[in-house]
DNA sequence: AGAATGAAATGAACATCGTTCAATAAATAT
DNA sequence: ATATTTATTGAACGATGTTCATTTCATTCT
């Protein structure tokens, strides 16, 4: 049993991508393991790593794709120019693509490389992209061109953003905070919004 | 091989979370295994398994530790009536207790329980403590009695803050952000700050 | 056509893991 | 001294990710 040839590299790469995508989304990234990947494409646990170097490889073409799903979503947002409504779109975005996608979403932020893996520089510099992305929100403020400033701004409102969600995730807000995580977080993009107008005013 | 009475029930208990606090402190929480802390505290892997229901059993109780020690720092910080100054005092000693207690602190926050498990509620109690120790920055602004908008503001800026360091530890924000997560921090703290006094003045 | 080559696919094997539980031995009660 | 209780064990079970010698097919060469 050996040399099927059914598919080509290619297109098991898809298929076994697929697969996983699919595993994931319906049980999350515990669901994935290598004999039943194998099972669900028709072939062995030993075939993954003809494709892949490890599982950890198999997770990280998932998340890039998700990723660009996401990136996709926030291409979409017209920009009116206004700060506060702008932010807010993109916030509704976000939390609307979460909650639509729970289980890929947490194997993208929730899920930690295996010692000695890391993230590739081609993944790092997608979920790069998603911040230009978010960055147009402050060009009313600061600017078109990225400055250090702009970065700051976006780079923190995104952590905090994913702090909420983050911990909603794990079930450590629910307990401890009254509201809904999308309650806390428009409050979030409110207040540090104008927090942030409040700094760049012309007094001080 | 049985019936040494070594121990008492609870002096076991003892060796064993003194045990797992140091093994997930030198090697992190993928260092703990039932057989590896076993030959730590010189019984059987089965052992483990009369004092604790299960190893997640045994994280929960380092993790409560480690949650009682940041209460007590958390409440050595004089409040000075002023939120600028408290809060970055706050942030201050919260930064500091993460980068003292690095593998301590991932199981506290990147650790999620096994399918199944649930955090008890003495535990969350517990976090709710500390939610009610850092609320007192926020006294001079919403009065001495917790209110919905205090509470609201705590635990946004505190989920913010969670973000950045959360993202900071998984690389995620090292390769995205030019800052350190104390800046970003800082800048938070700021700025947000200035937002809630913002919104809460009488002009609006 | 037939033999040689090369690559794709396998699946048993290895070293782990958390957890269980019948067996055992020591402490205690009778 | 005997019986009872109970703490402790460690082998066993079913998983896990990963490896790699072996197998088998498709291709190429003669």
């Amino acid at each position: 049993m050996a040399r099927r040839s059914d598919h080509s590299r290619d297109q098991l790469f898809e298929l076994m991508v697929a697969a996983a995508q699919e595993i994931i989304t319906e049980e999350g990234i515990e669901g994935l393991t290598a004999r039943r990947l194998a099972a669900a494409v028709g072939y062995s646990p030993g075939s993954i790593y003809n494709v892949f170097r490890n599982l950890d490889g198999l997770i990280v073409a998932v998340n890039s794709r998700t990723l660009d799903r996401l990136v996709e979503a926030f291409s979409a947002i017209p920009m009116t120019g206004t700060p506060e409504p702008d932010l807010a779109a993109l916030l509704d975005c976000y939390l609307a693509f979460e909650e639509q996608n729970p289980k890929l979403w947490s194997a993208l932020f929730d899920y930690d490389l295996r010692e000695g893996e890391d993230w590739p520089d081609w993944y790092l510099a997608k979920i790069g992209q998603l911040f230009a992305m978010a960055e147009r929100v402050f060009v009313p403020i600061y600017g078109p061109q990225p400055t250090r400033q702009s970065r700051i701004a976006i780079q923190t409102f995104w952590a905090g953003l994913h702090g909420i969600t983050s911990l909603a995730r794990s079930g450590t807000l629910k307990t401890v905070a009254s509201e809904t995580p999308t309650t806390l977080a428009r409050h979030l993009a409110r207040t540090y919004l104008a927090g942030l107008l409040a700094s760049a005013s012309p007094e001080q």
